[in-house]
DNA sequence: ACTTGACCGTTCACATGTGTACAATGACCG
DNA sequence: CGGTCATTGTACACATGTGAACGGTCAAGT
């Protein structure tokens, strides 16, 4: 269904720039809302479930990542990633470990609890996701990515900083 | 650039839909900061600018809308409505007026102030939001339209509810 | 008229995001 | 060595989102 009937607007959109920029939010918003009723039975949020997941493929020689690593993965500002890490470290799920040879660092790690979530958890996920883009074929999918890429590319070039 | 890259992980993504998915995900994201950072010199932000659009644009007969209503056309929780007007009102933007024969809406309007401030702000956003997807054909940009479509209604059909 | 149920706005606790500022630490250069 | 600058984590105030619960109001059926 159009956007348009999908809101309930009256009046339709003046750009089809608009109508795509304003697709892309509702669409991202209702995929993180799916997925968060799929999580919530697993007591975590999308959020902390893509730390975990980093956190086990992506960890670095010492066995995870810092902070500033975590922030900079996830595209968000590092003052976001205490508060995260606080909520996850009470849920018994990741720890703050110091790094030896500089004392600003904690990295990062998932506990034995975090990786049995993983375990629990990641099967059906990645079904969930399959399912949630299954109206695309493949060949859409690959042109999605590489239209998202184009985005993301224009706002790192034009305009300074 | 690939989004493996832009978030320096080191494993490649396990799926495409995943890749797509975060691609949606990090996309919308860096797009809304854009645009903030653009309206901060307005005072205002992306999401109260959509509000003032909507009251601007799809406003009923009573030259407005009700919370409900807008909380339907911004697909948020109508709870996030309330303090939404609270800091909009505060701003001198919108007003809550009562709706004569029904005591439980409150119907919002803009005010001479946030009339101004459309007035002020519109052509430069609609420029804006235009260089933001200039990287995308119009070919592109339809068939962009159609994916987020379709992925939406994906999530609207399967699973009950 | 009265119950019953739907609807609307509000409030609460919470999660996530921003920008700013600060203290501690590390790195580097003269 | 010592000053300077960058990096890291944290704290704060704020904006936005959720779900749950509550009270007031309307509408509809008995």
């Amino acid at each position: 269904m159009a956007l348009r009937d999908e809101l309930g607007l009256r009046a339709p959109f003046h750009a089809p720039a608009h109508e795509a920029l304003l697709g892309l939010y509702h669409t991202a918003s209702q995929i993180k809302k799916r997925i968060d009723v799929f999580l919530r039975a697993h007591g975590i949020t999308d959020v902390q479930l893509n730390l975990l997941l980093l956190l086990h493929y992506q960890a670095g020689r010492d066995g995870g990542l810092t902070q500033v690593e975590l922030s900079r993965m996830m595209l968000v500002n590092r003052a976001n990633i205490t508060s995260l890490i606080d909520r996850m470290e009470r849920s018994g799920l990741v720890a703050r470990v110091g790094r030896p040879g500089d004392r600003r660092c904690r990295v990062i790690e998932l506990t034995p609890g975090g990786r049995r979530l993983i375990a629990k958890v990641e099967r059906d996920y990645a079904r969930e996701v399959a399912r949630i883009m299954a109206p695309l074929p493949a060949r859409d999918l690959a042109s999605l990515i590489r239209m998202l890429d184009a985005l993301r590319g224009g706002l790192r070039t034009r305009r300074r900083r």
